[in-house]
RNA sequence: GGCGACGUAGCCAAGUGGUAAGGCAGGGGUCUGCAAAACCCCUAUGCCCCGGUUCGAAUCCGGGCGUCGCCUCCA
């Protein structure tokens, strides 16, 4: 098993900390607004990273946090006049529910930072003890860049050659201009939290290496996010919980790249984002999943919908296949053929392609595969072993890759069906008859309500594809 | 200015030294009253360009060109 670490940026092979155990810490999003569909990306990512290692054996502890109070927040609560609590939560539920839709295995914590003030400030006191950050008379308290050593390792940078920008924090009373803040202090009508300094809030980075290691300890296998975190946000943590713990957290740092729209990076100050609700309303869950995973994790995904749209089309095909095959019984006979071979082994390769670095796009590819191996099959005269296997295989598939989708929960007025069947009976009528024009206005009829004929050997059979 | 990523068929995309996966679209076919759906077959002598290393390179090295990301909040 190989995976990339963004630390020293190779391939190598994951060893657990723990035999048999793997700890993971994500970081999850700052609920101040909407979600959108960059925050999908690595949710889909993790969930299959999980089900992966789950498959594998192991017992997996993943934690990803939900940033609830920082300046983003409380700007935009005042806006709307409405408590950071209350719009924190909102934000947070609508979070949640499209990781539903998308059939994400929620974390086995989502631990939030105004739940953790206190080991917060306890982290932060204990830095200072170890000189490694210092309080100033405003009652923020910063980090000591300068007393620490690898600071700038993992994102590949030094200090001096940062560009000498405009500091937004001008009054700055820190003893170097990269000191980072870990505790802020909050003015008169501002949310904060008692503190040895005074009312304030926790900085950006001091939250994750708190809460991954009162979850997971002091050192953890994997931590995730995106490759926009990489500075200063990991970089700064990767500091802090090195300055308290004396180790590294994290034994290999996993990033995902971009989702980009016209090549441009998602993101609302560019308006050029998606909202991960509105999309979700107008594609089916599972396409947007698998499209997610159609590209490497590391590499950018240039989100186009009409990508996205063929991809679908590919993905029906397998999803009618699970229909046609859901309720057929396990394969009986054992064959030598190549494709019987194939369809046995299959999981098998599936299992392979992830364990080199996560390739789902070669994971896909497989299914693909597997499925022209059941018609081989079909084609052979060995259809009942070849549909029996296409079961089984399907539904490993989508215990590692999450595929089909959920099972429908629609519910028609059952006058709408019965109009629905009284059509199509009408219409079978008028076919035996030979009277092909009535047929045919009957599908017009039902195509202007949405609904498309599929002549099959078993009877017509209405198929909405609106939700593609 | 510093650091980094990427450039594979009409489109999306895998592939890090051994002779180009997969999907969509397109073409041909089977089935069908016609359609739709499904299935089968075909579709890159070539992987941004130019050099180099090698028996052999999309894959390694050097130099270009192009696109993007981070250096400020960001998944």
């Amino acid at each position: 098993m190989m995976i990339y670490d963004s630390l020293t940026r190779q391939k190598r092979p994951f060893e657990p900390i723990v035999s048999g155990h793997v700890s993971i810490y994500v970081c999850g999003v700052t609920p101040y607004a909407e979600s959108h569909l960059g925050h999908a990306r690595p949710a889909v990512l993790w969930d299959v990273i999980k089900r992966y290692f789950i498959r594998r054996g192991f017992l997996v502890h993943h934690v990803q946090n939900f940033t609830d109070i920082d300046d983003k927040i409380v700007a935009r609560a005042q806006e709307l006049g409405i408590s950071v609590t209350d719009l924190a939560e909102r934000h947070m539920k609508e979070y949640t529910d499209a990781m539903n839709q998308l059939r994400v295995l929620p974390p086995d914590y989502a631990p939030r930072v105004t739940e953790n003030v206190t080991p917060i400030n306890q982290f932060i006191e204990e830095l200072i003890n170890k000189g490694k950050a210092y309080s100033t008379p405003a009652g923020d308290v910063y980090f000591r860049v300068d007393q620490s050593p690898g600071y700038g390792r993992l994102s590949g940078r030094q200090v001096e050659d940062q560009r000498v920008g405009v500091r937004i924090e001008s009054s700055e009373d820190k003893e170097h201009p990269a000191d980072f803040a870990l505790w802020k202090s909050s003015t008169a009508g501002d949310p904060g939290f008692p503190s040895p300094w005074g009312r304030g809030r926790p900085g950006w980075h001091i939250e994750c290496s708190v809460m991954a290691s009162r979850y997971l300890g002091p050192q953890f296998d994997l931590h995730g996010g995106g490759i926009d975190l990489i500075f200063p946000h990991h970089e700064n943590e990767l500091a802090q919980s090195e300055a308290y713990w004396g180790v590294s957290p994290a034994r290999c740092w996993v990033h995902n790249g971009l989702i980009t729209h016209g090549s441009i990076k998602m993101s609302k100050s560019l308006g050029n984002g998606i909202s991960l609700r509105e999309l979700l309303d107008r594609v089916s869950p599972m396409a947007l999943r698998t499209y997610l995973l159609s590209v490497h994790y590391r590499s950018p995904l240039d989100f186009s919908q009409d990508a996205l749209l063929d991809w679908s089309r590919g993905m029906a095909r397998v999803w009618d296949l699970y229909e046609r095959v859901k309720d057929v019984g396990s394969p009986s006979e054992r064959l030598d053929q190549p494709w019987a071979q194939r369809l046995e082994s299959f999981e098998e390769r599936l299992l392979a392609t992830l364990d080199d670095d996560f390739n789902t796009a070669r994971a896909l590819a497989e299914i693909y595969e597997m499925v022209r191996d059941v018609h081989q099959g079909e084609a052979a005269g060995h259809a009942a072993t070849a549909y029996g296997w296409a079961r089984i295989n399907l539904l490993k598939a989508d215990q590692v890759l999450g595929i089909l989708p959920l099972p429908a929960t629609v519910n028609d007025p059952v006058a709408h069906d019965e109009i629905l069947a009284e059509l199509l009976s009408w219409r079978q009528e008028a076919r035996q008859d030979k009277d092909f024009a009535t047929a045919d206005r009957i599908r017009v009829v039902l195509a202007q309500a949405g609904w498309t004929i599929e002549d099959t050997p078993s009877g017509p059979r209405l198929v909405s594809r609106e939700d593609l």
